[in-house]
DNA sequence: CGCCAGGTGCTGA
DNA sequence: TCAGCACATGGC
């Protein structure tokens, strides 16, 4: 068990944030896999099945497996960042002001970039419920199955696994049309046609371009799968969320993907993806479905709801 | 039942 | 280069 210091940290805002789908919340603690990357581990990593709490800021995780090391914790959390530093370089506007305030304590995380390149093919005009669906029988059908503290789980699948899956089989999982696109990626991560490992020294450009040549792979899961796995913090996934977060920048203009992005980089600076998580989260949950059931907002109009 | 979801690939102008 | 469209599926 490890109790590690963790001050201007949230963990409940970085794991509900939707930058990862795997960690279930169960009285109070998440359960969940915690990827880890050393040189001892080979290219890709490996993971540890963890229990993790907090309490004021202190972080205690709990895990089964005697490898796992306070460091490899920090890491995944991204502990070591001055988040203090970070927010005060993005806190511009008062919209981002708003959801600093709200989400304060979020981070993030360095995920394993394979998880995050799947995950995020599967998350192509879909919801988060479906993509933790998807996700998670993917784990059942093709990783390998690990118990602790009476939690039952899988690991994430190795990209050999995906690639020498049948479409039929992964479509029965659910898929759709993603079957297609997850396989032919898998193959070229497990051909080592991409490496993965190799884009997170790279920057921001190149690694984007390498990962745009994946099928099922655009503009908006690149910069996720760049932001959340390859710690590239100038990316700034554009979605149909961050669109109406822009549209209190943008007004009446006109906006692209790429605009927004431009836009995002003059306006936050280096650590735009920084900013989009807190906007994201935050617009995502502007008066959440309580007793009332119509839709927080509609696209186009967000501008008169910074105040809630 | 109808609309929407952390979009992408393809097509035709 | 870019708007318009199909794509599978289930949550709400």
């Amino acid at each position: 068990m490890f109790k590690v210091p963790a001050q201007d940290f949230s963990l409940a805002a970085t794991l509900e944030c939707g930058q990862t789908f795997r960690w279930q919340r169960r009285q109070g603690a998440y359960y969940g896999f915690l990827s880890a990357r050393r040189t001892s581990h080979g290219p890709l990593g490996r993971s540890y099945a963890v229990k993790v709490t907090q309490a004021g800021s202190t972080l205690t995780v709990d895990t089964a497996d005697p490898a796992l090391r306070a460091e490899d914790i920090q890491r995944y959390f991204a502990l070591d960042i001055d988040l203090d530093r970070v927010l005060q370089t993005i806190d511009v506007d008062a919209q981002i002001h708003e959801a600093i305030g709200r989400y304060r304590g979020l981070r993030v995380l360095r995920q394993d970039p394979w998880e995050c390149l799947a995950s995020f093919i599967c998350s192509s005009y879909n919801n988060i419920k479906r993509i933790q669906g998807m996700i998670e029988r993917l784990c059942e059908a093709y990783g390998a199955p690990l118990a602790y503290n009476g939690f039952r789980g899988c690991a994430f699948p190795a990209p050999e696994a995906i690639a020498n899956a049948t479409e039929r089989r992964l479509r029965a999982l659910g898929l759709g049309f993603r079957a297609s696109y997850l396989k032919a990626t898998a193959r070229l991560v497990a051909d080592g046609k991409l490496s993965l490992e190799t884009l997170r020294r790279t920057d921001y450009r190149v690694s984007k371009s390498a990962l745009l040549r994946c099928e099922g792979v655009g503009e908006k899961v690149a910069d996720c799968v760049a932001l959340f796995g390859l710690e590239k913090y100038e990316a700034f996934p554009v979605d149909v969320w961050i669109e109406r977060a822009a549209r209190y920048y943008f007004r009446q203009a006109t906006m692209t993907p790429t605009r927004i992005h431009e836009f995002a980089w003059r306006h936050f600076g280096r650590y735009a993806g920084y900013a989009q998580q807190y906007l994201y989260h935050y617009v995502r949950n502007l008066r959440p479905a309580a007793s009332d059931q119509r839709p927080a907002i509609n696209k186009g109009d967000v501008s008169s709801t910074l105040s809630v």
